[in-house]
DNA sequence: AAGGGAACCAACCGCGGCTCC
DNA sequence: CGGAGCCGCGGTTGGTTCCCT
C-alpha cells in the first residue's frame, strides 16, 4: 500500500513529449482546468501519467511561461534570493514572474554555480571560499547559513502577512479600530503557501530556535580566533544574510521583531502576549500608544516587518528599472547602528559579497569584475566600503 | 568532417507534507 | 490517531545540442 505504483510499473508512457501529446494536454485543460492529476491522463486520453502531466504542464506548456536567455536582472535576483532562501527553486521563482522553478535550478546548476565557484565564491554560501574556520565549524557554519536561509524566507512570508492583513484592515477600517486580531483572511504565502494570517505568536515563536543555535555557535566560535570568516566576530556581532545579530554582557537581541519576545528580554512577566511584545518595543525605544498597547505593538511589529519587507523585495521590485532614478527609490535604513540595531547597506543590503575578494578572481579578472559587480549590485566602492567591515 | 567532451534542459524519481477518512 | 492517497518540491538522470580539437 502506501505509494502509488510509478508510471513504468503500469505501463505508462516515458520521455520526451510528442506534440500530439501536448495538443491533447493543453486542450483538456484548456476546457476543464487540470482538477486532480491523478485523474487528468484518463480524461484527457493520455498514456501518461498525472505527474508527468502536472510537470509537463507546469514546466512547458501553461501560457504565462517565459522562455529564454535570463537577463542580469534575473539573474541578480535569482542569485541574491539564493543566498536568502537556498535551493527552494519554488519560492525563487515566485519572485521571478514567468520563469518555472525547474527552469531557475538548470540556470543555477549549469551556470551561475559555476560562475560563482570559478570566482572563488561558495555558492551555498555566497561568501568567499577562503575561510579561517576549521571543517568542522565551516560544516556548522554551513548548517546555521541554511537554518538563516529559512529564518529569513519565514521572516518573509511572515512580513507579507502583516503587510497584506494591514491592507485589508485599511481598506475598510481605520487600523487602530482593531480590537483583537487583524481580519482572518485566507490569502496564501507565495513561498510557502500557508494561510496568512495567524495569531502573532505562532507567528514568532520558532525564531527562538534559529536564536539559540546562533547562540550556541557563536560561543563556541568566540573564543577561537577568526579572521574573515563566515562569522564576523571581531567586535561581538555576528553576521548572516539578512542581519546582524548582536550581544552584549547579559542581553541578546535580534534586530528584527521575532527579538521582541525573546525570553532574554525584560517585560516577559505577563502572559499577555501583546502587552509583552508592547514592553518590549518599549525598552527598544519604540514608541507605544500608551493607551492601546496591543494595538500599538502590532502597529509597531508591522513597521518592523515592512522595513524587512522592503530589505528583502527592494531589489527585486524597485532597482531594476534603468529609467527610474534609483537612489531615490531606496528604501531608508531600517534602523542606525550602534544601538543593538542593523546598519544597512542600501547598495548592498543583504550584505553578501561584502567581502569579495577581487584578487580571487582568476583569468580576466577585470571583465569579471565588471560583470558580478553588476549581477551583483556592488558598487565598486562598496567593495571596499566601511560596511565590508562592519560587523557592527 | 568526425569524434569526444561539455553544456544544456526536459523529464523522472523519491521524499515529505498535507488532507481525508 | 493513524493509514492511504495525492500533490509539490528538489535532486538527479539521460538525451540532445554545441563546441573544440
Amino acid at each position: 500500500m502506501g505509494r502509488s505504483p510509478c508510471c513504468e510499473k503500469v505501463g505508462l508512457k516515458k520521455g520526451t513529449w510528442t506534440a500530439e501529446e501536448d495538443q491533447k494536454l493543453l486542450s483538456y485543460i484548456e476546457r476543464h482546468g487540470h482538477g486532480s492529476w491523478r485523474a487528468l491522463p484518463a480524461k484527457a486520453g493520455l498514456q501518461r501519467c498525472g505527474k508527468s502531466c502536472r510537470l509537463r504542464w507546469i514546466n512547458y506548456l501553461r501560457p504565462d511561461i517565459k522562455r529564454g536567455k535570463f537577463s542580469l536582472e534575473e539573474e541578480r535576483t535569482i542569485i541574491q534570493l539564493h543566498a536568502l532562501l537556498g535551493n527552494r527553486w519554488s519560492a525563487i521563482a515566485s519572485h521571478l514572474p514567468k520563469r518555472t522553478d525547474n527552469e531557475i535550478k538548470n540556470h543555477w546548476n549549469t551556470n551561475l554555480k559555476k560562475r560563482l565557484t570559478k570566482m572563488g565564491i561558495d555558492p551555498s554560501t555566497h561568501k568567499p571560499m577562503t575561510s579561517a574556520l576549521g571543517s568542522g565549524q565551516h560544516k556548522d557554519a554551513a548548517n546555521l547559513g541554511h537554518m538563516a536561509q529559512w529564518e529569513s524566507a519565514r521572516l518573509e512570508a511572515e512580513s507579507r502577512i502583516v503587510r497584506e492583513s494591514k491592507l485589508l484592515s485599511t481598506s475598510t477600517t481605520p487600523y487602530h479600530s482593531h480590537l483583537g486580531p487583524p481580519a482572518q483572511v485566507t490569502v496564501l504565502n507565495k513561498v510557502t503557501d500557508v494561510p496568512l494570517v495567524q495569531p502573532l505568536k505562532s507567528m514568532v515563536s520558532p525564531c527562538l530556535d534559529i536564536l539559540k543555535a546562533w547562540q550556541e555557535t557563536w560561543t563556541t566560535t568566540k573564543s577561537i580566533p577568526t579572521t574573515n570568516a563566515f562569522f564576523s566576530t571581531s567586535n561581538g556581532s555576528l553576521q548572516f544574510p539578512t542581519s546582524t545579530l548582536h550581544f552584549s554582557d547579559n542581553l541578546f537581541t535580534m534586530s528584527q521583531a521575532p527579538g521582541l519576545i525573546c525570553d532574554d528580554l525584560p517585560f516577559n512577566s505577563t502572559n499577555n502576549y501583546e502587552a509583552r511584545v508592547a514592553n518590549n518595543l518599549k525598552y527598544f525605544g519604540k514608541p507605544i500608544d500608551d493607551d492601546q498597547p496591543e494595538i500599538g505593538a502590532r502597529m509597531e511589529y508591522s513597521k518592523l516587518m515592512d522595513s524587512k519587507m522592503q530589505l528583502i523585495n527592494h531589489d527585486n521590485d524597485i532597482q531594476y528599472d534603468p529609467n527610474i532614478d534609483q537612489d531615490n527609490l531606496r528604501p531608508p535604513n531600517f534602523v542606525v547602528a550602534d544601538d543593538g540595531y542593523n546598519l544597512v547597506d542600501n547598495h548592498n543590503p543583504t550584505g553578501l559579497y561584502q567581502d569579495l575578494d577581487c584578487s580571487l578572481l582568476g583569468g580576466d579578472l577585470e571583465d569579471n569584475k565588471i560583470y558580478w559587480v553588476k549581477v551583483l549590485n556592488v558598487e565598486t566602492s562598496a567593495l571596499d566600503s566601511p560596511f565590508s567591515k562592519r560587523g557592527i
